[in-house]
Order: structure tokens, then C-alpha cells, then sequence
RNA sequence: GCGGGGGUUGCCUAGCCUGGUCAAAGGCGCGAGGCUUAGAACCUCGUCCCGUAGGGGUUCGUGGGUUCAAAUCCCACCCCCCGCACCA
């Protein structure tokens, strides 16, 4: 009996899974003539188990397929596991190298058992460990999927497959080589990314220029000529120059780099070599040896001395700096320092070298930008005060350098002296900077140098330098007809939601080169050279027209006979089957079969990824498609969703707050992780996973579960005649729900309601809004079951009475809501009688001929009258002992609905629907304006119309305003039904008035006499409360 | 800097495209009552301010504008979040 039971969720888990694997409903082949529907998501890299944040894509794309497939479409609905990759390499290097942290984190986070951590020094049993794992709980999320095609990236037909690709890209020309700069950690010879870095710095680069000083006065061990490039952003400031700066206690080098000899930190050597110069060290000298030379300033030839500095970096640029005091607040200090160490004889202790006071002779500032700053004297000099800095050990003189070279950046001028700045008098700031900076490199004084803007550490804690990667090879995204078509298959495609297609736009015209292919990592060579690895993001773009592949990869050899042929063949139906089936070793009709299926599945029709996807992978998905296949086989559709929080905070290894998927299954059941996941939040936004939204889910569903069980049982007891939901019969139920005709009020409300609700569900779906089909399911559609219950119940109708109503609702909510939450609408399927599964039941539709707006309107009067009366009783806070309900009277509805239909035509001032209604005085046959004229189109009519607008004009006012505040399609419905019977609806309610306040309840048309300051207005009975 | 998203009633989040049903859905929290030996759970009601008659007032980042009517449309401004690569 309907004893109020809880759920056994994981048992009706294990139940259905079983249930559906054994009748293999999820497996989808070609059917003709039925139409396909074909959704994908990324597969996972199994590097670690899912956690619910994963649940959310996939959960979504299950709710898809199930949706399309109760629609009536073949839906194809796989999964791959992605094993491409360095992270799942680099794990196994740890684990081979005892890491702790890491062992760790898989026994105690990812519940690995021990022993099983030696397997993982080889990185394909880590991947086939996570694989089985993150399969596992697919399967117990109950995800609708066609297992019979997976597949991972490793998988020696899938190298074929890839192989394939980059040769079709190759030979559109849309492969190529070259160098590129890119963040490497010497230690770990790799690139470095934000997420390899310390702190997740994203390695940002700068272009120095190389200004190349030229030692004057050489000697024995340092000959004359000897180039100091100084590395500057600014060089513009080199008419300001007044010395170099070098760091006395630094190691520098002198070196041969590619042909010239210079003078750079021995760190800078190193990095040069990065940057594949040609670097050979002669020999390692103190920066304090060359202090108090000087040098020759090119461009200019002036000569300058080199003078000793602190603050000089040797990790940064060159080491070999210039100085331009008047515009650079560091060297302003520096040089300042000198001076008052000379002037106090204190100098020589800051190192060991001799610093005659003449050697500063004629080093004074030179202001050669104009500005604010310059207005008041030596613009560092300026800023320096301001911050009231008195050391060049002060970490505040960045900001002062910051705030200055804004300024100057945006505002300053090159001196108008052309004494000073020669040619470039009077250039801006920035035109000078770029204008220097030619014409030196021109004239080979200078030369440029790559560098880390700031400094970046590895995770492995090495300093990380820029290194120029030679023969890389690229995917070439800056293809101007490439990315045209890339437009053009976006622009034709459907983007849910619709607010992230601006976002791809951008992504596409922002696209360059991206190299494709690694040293290391597994995945597929490169077929034209082995010792390349194709990345990960570019052997994951097409995959899912290996789906069908996969299906029949057991039946395929994966050998080299397996070459461009067959993939020409199936995927794009190049070539003779005969003679490429006999040259792949398979028979013709498995080859022209695989062709076949292709051709039905593509192309893909929904393809479903988190957010973070469409700068990458989703928008490199449509490129490979449009250079590949054909226009009619691009994509239909990308669904792109936000992520998941954890009671509002992101979730993190730090903070601890990551649940892994199958151990929220083990403790809460798929059904609610499902609901929750979807339900709190519209596409886009990040959902919040709470344990409340979790528990009042499950509190719902249990109560749907309960009245399932309860009218399911009356039903079966057959204790009622009246039960035609039984008589529909069990075999097409559905066919036939909408052929009985229900009489009572409430009944044919309730039909109607749900006419409105799938709808309006339907509609969300078909836009994927999931968020609100679910609230519609859950929430809205059990708030009108139970007024049914209630109206119902008041006119003392018992269960067996309104069970073929009750359960007729019922059974639409849980088709409905089973995509959603599967396993328990299974079960309530069937103890509602449901034939077959679920799963596979017929998506309702709307019943036109069971909309009744008459009755919609009469109940919403029945609701609106309750909401007064509250009202009232609140104000008045009294116990009722009579309701006296008037209605509105026959003139009135006359004038209402005239206003109305004045309304509906768009006339919305009321001074000119009053000179309408006044106007239909005398005008025979009347304009019929806005009229109804199934009421009466007899002019009597029309002038006692008028004559009452114009003696009581307030109650035009109070009808406009009234009508006015109405939805537009709600004014449309009661213009079309025309007056409304009032007093029958009213009455009808009785019952439950009484029932709900305890006292006699009377509805009357009003009279005339009862004089009262209460007006009643049709769709608003005056009510008196006695 | 460039690009994208967003600021809603205690909190989270709908509504905005297609102006009027909006003092604004839903969830959470909070309060009252019911149930219970008690508690938990559950159920009902309430939850911007004022009001002994269904009403009025002030609200949807800020300031203007359009309109009979603006959370919704237009303009300007302020603030927050995310992405910017060779990495899954």
C-alpha cells in the first residue's frame, strides 16, 4: 500500500542499469528512413577519476540524447577516452621517481590501492586505470551511451585515422614548419604553460633591443671594440644616455656571439643560447673590471663611462644596462649615489675597484622628453621626490619608474633641440621609439633579444628562459580562406547559448599558427616525421567521425594496408571500393557498409563541452571540419556549458573540496546528482552543487514516487468504474490519453495545465533549457497538482474518483522528467503500467483540443478571489463568519469587453478609448470597432454602452487600468471567450471556500442596492467579509 | 591592453532577446503554526516598508532618455568575473 516509504536508490540503480544493458537499447545502427540525431561530447583524459564537475557536460548531453531519442530520432550518443598527451607521461615519471605527493594523491585522493602504484611508471596503465574508472561511473550515472564504439586515442586504427587527417591537412597546405618562441624550462627540456609554472604565471615575452656601446679605451686582456649591447624598451631615451651601467659583483662573459664580440652576463650568454645564437665563451670577467672604462655611444658618438650599479639584473636582459638619468628614476638614483659616495669618500666600499671623482665629469642628466614632468626640472628627479625614495634598494622606484614612463609612453615629446635628439626633435614619444629602433637595427647598432617579461619558475623550481623551437611544425590558422570558411560554418551553425557565438568569432579571426606537434607524450607520430608526436589538441578535432569506425574495428585490420584508401573511401567516398577493399585486405561490402553508416550518422549534431573549450578545442573542431569534409557534413550545433561550484566556492585540490563522482553516486544516487547538477543553474552560468539542493530534490521525486504508487494502486484495484485510464489499455495508452472527455471543472483544468506544461517544457528542451524544463517538471507542475487535489478533494471526490485524471498527468510528468532523473522514472514507469522503458517511451504533445481557455480563466478567477481574501483577512485580521462574493453585472461586462477589444486593436490612452466609447453615440450600425458582436450588435446596445462610460468615467479608468496591467496574450484569450459565467465558476469554488475559512460563502451578481464603495469589475468581484 | 560574460529583493539564481501577468519564479536561509514524548525529517503559511477591506509607497549597479507603461529598449558612467595559446 502507499505507506509513505523512502527510496532504495542504489538498488533501483543497479536494477535498470542491468535492465538496459541487457536489452542493449542505448546501441544505435543506421535504420532507414528513421532520423538520425548525432551527439558527442569531448571525451575524457584519464588522468585522475571524474568528480561531479565533469558530471555536469556529460549529464547534460545524456539529457540530450534522451530527450531526442523519446522525440523519436536514432540517437547516437558514444564515448572515446583521450590517452594523448605529456600530463599522464609526467605522472609516470614521477611515480618512477618515488614523488610522494603524487603516490599520495592517488592512494589517498583517487582511493588507487597500493599496489597497484609500481604499474604506474608506465603512463598507459595510469590512462587504462582512470579509464576503467571514469567508465565505471558513466555507467552508473546512467548515461544512454553506445559503448559498442569506444575507442581511446591510442588505439592502433585511430593512429591510422590521425595519420590520415594530417595528411589531407598537409596536402591542402595548411601544415607548416618553422620556429617559434616559446616558455621552456631547462631542466625538464619542455615548454612551460601557466599550469607547469610556480604560482600559474603565464610566461609573458618582451622584444629588447640590443643597443651595442663600443669600448674606447681597451687593454691588455680586453681589447678595444669590444661590444656592450645594453638592453633597453625604451630607445628613444638614447639621446638622454649619460653612462652604462654594469654590476660590479656579477660574472660576465666575453663572448663571440654570432661573429661579433660582446660583453654580456654570463646568464645572459646562456640565455642567448636559447634564443639559438651562436655563443662562444672566451673568458669570465667581474663587472668590476670594466668599471670607470669608457664606451662609445652608437648613433650619437659620444663616449660615456661605465659606472657600477646594484640594481643591475643579471637574469634580465644583457646585464649590460644604459643609463638615462633624467628619465629613469633608478639610474637617476644610482648615478646620485655615486656622486655623494665620491663627495664623502665612502664610495670604494661599495667594491673593489677605483673610482676617480673625474670620471664624473660631464655626467649630468639629460632632459630630452618633454612633459608635465619636465616642466619642473629633471622629471625622475621629480617623481623621486614625490615618493620621497632615497635608495636605489627601494622597491617603490618601480612604481616611480612606472608612473614616469607612462607618462612620457602617452604624453612626452622629444626635445625640440636637435642638438640633442638630432632628426628626431619633436617626434612623439612613441614615434621616435619605433623610428630609433629601425634605423638602428638598419645600421646593425643594434640588435634585439627575447626575454621573459617577468620572472616565471617551473614547478620543478628551475628558472625558466624563452627558447626558440626550430622545424617546429604548425597547424597554419592564419589562413585567410581557412578561417572565411570557418566563419561561414559558424555563422550556419547553431550555438547554444547564443551569447558564446561572439566569443568564437573572436577566436577565429585571433587564431595563428599553432604547432601540433611534440618530442614526447603518447598519441600518434607524425607520418611524414616519426620522431613528432601530434598534440593532443589537434588529434581530438575530427574524432567523431571515427565513431562509426570504431564500431567495426575488430573486423578492420590496423595494419599499414590500412592506409589513406579506406579513410578516402569512407570519409570523404573518394575512390573504388572494389580496389580499395582489396588493397586494405577487408570485403567490399564491410568497406561500402562503414561507408553507409558514415553518410547516416554525419554530421555531427550536437557537440557539448565546457566553456573553457571554446578558445581551443571547439573552435579548432570547426576549422578541421571545413577543411576536411565537405559543407554538408559540418557540424549542426555546439552546446557549451559553465561549471560547477561546491556550496558556492570553486572547486580545488587546495581547498579541498573536490568530490569525485562515484562516491557522491555511493552516497546520494545518480537520479538527484543529475537534477541537482542541472537545475541550479542556466547553461552559462556556474552551477552551485549543494547538499540542500540534493536533499529537497529527493524529498520531490520521493512524494511524485509516493502518488505513483498511490493512484497506481487504485487504479489496480479497479474499485472505481469511472477509471477510463485503465480502459485506454495498456498497449498504446498514449495513443489514446486524449480521446476521454473529463466534465468536471477542475478535471478538464488540470488537462488543460498539462497542455501548458508540455508546451512549455518542449520548448525549453528544444533550446536545451534544461533549468527550467526541470523547475516546470519539478516544481510548477506538482504546485497544480496539488490545487487539483485540493478542489478535488473539497467537492469530497475520493481517489478513485479523479485517479484517470491524476494519472494521466502523472504519466506525462515522468516521461518528462525521465531523461533527467532515469532510473527512478523507470521504476515509476512501471507501476504506472508503462510499457517497454522509459527511456524509449514516446515524448508527450500538446493536445490543442485539450486547452480550454474558459476554464483556464475561470480557475485563475477561483485563485485570484483566495489571494483577495487573504488579503483582506490579513488587513482586517479577523475570523470570517461570512464571504459575501458579488459579481460583476451584464453592463459591465458590456463596457469591458467594448474597452478590451479597443484596447487589442493598440488604442492605450484612455483619453482617446473614451472618445471611442462616447463616439459610438448614435452612429448607427455601429463601427463595430473593437466590439463583439456575437454579443449583440444592436445599436440600443452600443449607446447604453456609451451613455455608462460617460456617467462613470472612473470605471473606464479603473478597466483600462486593469486591462492594461494584463499580458497581452491573456487579453486576447478573454476577448476571444468573451463574458465570463462568473457566478457558475464561483460557485464551483464554493465548497472550497468554505472549506478553507471556516465559514458560509455566498456569490451573487452584484444589485444595485447594495450601494456599497466597492465597485466589482468583471475578472474582479467586489467581496464583503462579514 | 584585446575579447567575452555579468551586476536583481538576506544569500544563490530566473526574468531582459519578444516592455504591461513584476514587489518580481525557484532554491537556500530565517520566522510562525501543524505533526511528534522531544528532536530530526516532513507539511502549511509568512519573509522590502506602511495600512483594522483586496490598497498605497519605495525597489532590479549609477545617472539620464524613449513610452500611457521600463528589471526589460536607448545613451553615458562605475564595479565584478573569465579567456588571451602550444596546454589538457
Amino acid at each position: 500500500m502507499h505507506s509513505y516509504m523512502s527510496i532504495d536508490w542504489q538498488s533501483i540503480q543497479r536494477k535498470w542499469i542491468n535492465a538496459w544493458d541487457e536489452s542493449r537499447i542505448f546501441e544505435s545502427d543506421p535504420i532507414d528512413g528513421k532520423p538520425k540525431y548525432f551527439i558527442t561530447v569531448a571525451y575524457p583524459y584519464p588522468n585522475s577519476p571524474q568528480h561531479i564537475g565533469h558530471g555536469r557536460t556529460y549529464t547534460l548531453a545524456d539529457v540530450h540524447a534522451r530527450y531526442m531519442r523519446m522525440k523519436g530520432y536514432n540517437v547516437l550518443f558514444p564515448m572515446g577516452f583521450h590517452y594523448t598527451g605529456t600530463p599522464i607521461l609526467a605522472m609516470s615519471k614521477r611515480i618512477a621517481e618515488q614523488d610522494r605527493e603524487l603516490i599520495e594523491t592517488f592512494v589517498n585522493l583517487y582511493g588507487v590501492k597500493p599496489e597497484y602504484i609500481e604499474q604506474f611508471k608506465d603512463p598507459v596503465n595510469i590512462a587504462r586505470y582512470f579509464h576503467a574508472e571514469i567508465k565505471e561511473g558513466m555507467r552508473e550515472m546512467g548515461y544512454s551511451i553506445d559503448w559498442r564504439r569506444e575507442f581511446t586515442t591510442i588505439d592502433l586504427l585511430y593512429n591510422r585515422f590521425i595519420e590520415w587527417q594530417f595528411k589531407r591537412l598537409k596536402d591542402k597546405g595548411l601544415i607548416s614548419q618553422g620556429s617559434h618562441p616559446v616558455g621552456w624550462c631547462p631542466r625538464d627540456q619542455s615548454p612551460v604553460s601557466q599550469h607547469d609554472t610556480l604560482g600559474d604565471v603565464e610566461p609573458e615575452f618582451v622584444e629588447y633591443l640590443l643597443i651595442k656601446f663600443i669600448l674606447r679605451d681597451g687593454s691588455d686582456e680586453i681589447e678595444e671594440g669590444l661590444l656592450l649591447p645594453a638592453a633597453t624598451l625604451r630607445a628613444e631615451t638614447i639621446f638622454g644616455v649619460t653612462n652604462i651601467w654594469l654590476n660590479p659583483d656579477v660574472d660576465y662573459v666575453i663572448a663571440v656571439v654570432d661573429g661579433e664580440r660582446w660583453l654580456v652576463s654570463m646568464n645572459a650568454a646562456e640565455r642567448l643560447s636559447y634564443l639559438n645564437r651562436h655563443v662562444d665563451v672566451e673568458r669570465i670577467i667581474k663587472g668590476r673590471e670594466l668599471v670607470g672604462r669608457r664606451v662609445i655611444v652608437p648613433l650619437l658618438n659620444r663616449d660615456v663611462p661605465i659606472l657600477p650599479a646594484r640594481f643591475v639584473d643579471p637574469s634580465n636582459g644583457t646585464g649590460v644596462v644604459m643609463s638615462v638619468p633624467a628619465h629613469a628614476p633608478y639610474d637617476y638614483q644610482a648615478l646620485k649615489e655615486i656622486k655623494d659616495g665620491i663627495e664623502s669618500g665612502v664610495y670604494y666600499c661599495h667594491y673593489d675597484g677605483i673610482l676617480k671623482k673625474d670620471i664624473l665629469n660631464g655626467v649630468e642628466p639629460i632632459v630630452m622628453i618633454e612633459s608635465e614632468y619636465s616642466k619642473d626640472g629633471i622629471p625622475s628627479e621629480v617623481v623621486i621626490r614625490r615618493y620621497s625614495i632615497s635608495s636605489q634598494d627601494d622597491p617603490r622606484l618601480n612604481d616611480a619608474t612606472n608612473e614616469l614612463y607612462t607618462h612620457e609612453f602617452y604624453k612626452g615629446r622629444i626635445s625640440s633641440d636637435s642638438r640633442v635628439a638630432m632628426n628626431y626633435s619633436g617626434m612623439s614619444v612613441k614615434d621616435a621609439r619605433e623610428r630609433v629602433r629601425e634605423d638602428m637595427l638598419k645600421e646593425n647598432l643594434a640588435d634585439t633579444m627575447l626575454d621573459l617579461a617577468k620572472p616565471v619558475r617551473c614547478r620543478c623550481g628551475a628558472e625558466c628562459v624563452v627558447k626558440i623551437l626550430r622545424d617546429q611544425w604548425f597547424i597554419n590558422y592564419s589562413d585567410r580562406e581557412w578561417k572565411r570558411l570557418a566563419h561561414q560554418c559558424l555563422d550556419s551553425m547553431q550555438v547554444l547559448p547564443e551569447e558564446i557565438r561572439d566569443e568564437f568569432r573572436y577566436v577565429i579571426d585571433w587564431l595563428r599558427e599553432r604547432a601540433c606537434a611534440r618530442r614526447s607524450g603518447l598519441g600518434t607520430r607524425l607520418p611524414w616525421e616519426e620522431s613528432w608526436i601530434i598534440e593532443s589538441l589537434s588529434d581530438s578535432v575530427i574524432y567523431m567521425a571515427y565513431y562509426v569506425i570504431a564500431k567495426y574495428a575488430r573486423q578492420l585490420p590496423t595494419s599499414s594496408s590500412m592506409d589513406e584508401g579506406f579513410f578516402d573511401y569512407v570519409l570523404l567516398g573518394i575512390g573504388d571500393s572494389s580496389s580499395i577493399a582489396e588493397s586494405c585486405k577487408i570485403s567490399k561490402d564491410l568497406l561500402e557498409q562503414v561507408r553507409q553508416e558514415f553518410l547516416y550518422y554525419y554530421p555531427v549534431d550536437s557537440r557539448h563541452s565546457g566553456r573553457d573549450l571554446v578558445p581551443n578545442h571547439l573552435t579548432f573542431f570547426i576549422f578541421n571540419h571545413v577543411a576536411i569534409f565537405p559543407q554538408e557534413l559540418w557540424p549542426r550545433q555546439i552546446v557549451v556549458n559553465g561549471s560547477v561550484l561546491m556550496d558556492g566556492k570553486k572547486m580545488s585540490k587546495s581547498l579541498g573540496n573536490i568530490v569525485p563522482l562515484r562516491k557522491a553516486i555511493r552516497e546520494y544516487g545518480s537520479d538527484a546528482i543529475r537534477a541537482s547538477l542541472l537545475i541550479s543553474a542556466e547553461l552559462l552560468q556556474d552551477a552551485d552543487f549543494t547538499l540542500d539542493m540534493l536533499k529537497s530534490i529527493k524529498e520531490k521525486v520521493e512524494r511524485l514516487y509516493n502518488a505513483c504508487m498511490q493512484f497506481a494502486n487504485v487504479a489496480s484495484r479497479g474499485e472505481s468504474n469511472t477509471h477510463p485510464y485503465n480502459k485506454m489499455g495498456e498497449e498504446n495508452r498514449e495513443e489514446h490519453e486524449h480521446e476521454y472527455v473529463y466534465e468536471k471543472q477542475e478535471d478538464l483544468w488540470l488537462m488543460s495545465r498539462l497542455q501548458h506544461m508540455v508546451k512549455s517544457t518542449t520548448e525549453a528542451m528544444d533550446r536545451l533549457r534544461v533549468r527550467e524544463a526541470l523547475n516546470n517538471l519539478l516544481y510548477i507542475m506538482d504546485q497544480d497538482m496539488q490545487w487539483y487535489l485540493k478542489r478535488a478533494r473539497s467537492k469530497g471526490r475520493g481517489d478513485g474518483d479523479i485517479a484517470c485524471a491524476i494519472l494521466q498527468f502523472l504519466n506525462a510528468r515522468v516521461r518528462m522528467l525521465s531523461p533527467f532523473i532515469p532510473f527512478i522514472c523507470e521504476e515509476m514507469w512501471s507501476i504506472l503500467g508503462g510499457k517497454g522503458f522509459v527511456s524509449m517511451a514516446e515524448w508527450p504533445k500538446v493536445a490543442p483540443s485539450m486547452i480550454n481557455n474558459i476554464v483556464d480563466e475561470g480557475e485563475s478567477l477561483i485563485m485570484n478571489v483566495i489571494e483577495d481574501v487573504e488579503k483582506i483577512i490579513k488587513v482586517i485580521s479577523m475570523k470570517p463568519s461570512k464571504i459575501t462574493i458579488h459579481v460583476a453585472g451584464a453592463w459591465k461586462w458590456e463596457l469591458y469587453l467594448r474597452i478590451l477589444g479597443i484596447v487589442n486593436e493598440g488604442v492605450t490612452k484612455y483619453g482617446d478609448v473614451m472618445r471611442m466609447l462616447v463616439k459610438s453615440i448614435g452612429s448607427r450600425s455601429g463601427s463595430g470597432s473593437g466590439s463583439d458582436h456575437h454579443h449583440d450588435d444592436n445599436n440600443n446596445n452600443d449607446d447604453a454602452v456609451a451613455g455608462y462610460a460617460k456617467s462613470k468615467p472612473e470605471i473606464v479608468k479603473r478597466m483600462m487600468d486593469s486591462i492594461l496591467s494584463t499580458p497581452p496574450e491573456s487579453r486576447l484569450r478573454r476577448a476571444s471567450i468573451g463574458m465570463l459565467d462568473e457566478v457558475r465558476v464561483l460557485c464551483d469554488a464554493i465548497p472550497l471556500l468554505e472549506k478553507e475559512y471556516n465559514c458560509k460563502v455566498e456569490v451573487m451578481v452584484e444589485d444595485n442596492s447594495s450601494s456599497a464603495k466597492k465597485v466589482a469589475l468583471p475578472y474582479k468581484p467586489a467581496i464583503y467579509i462579514t
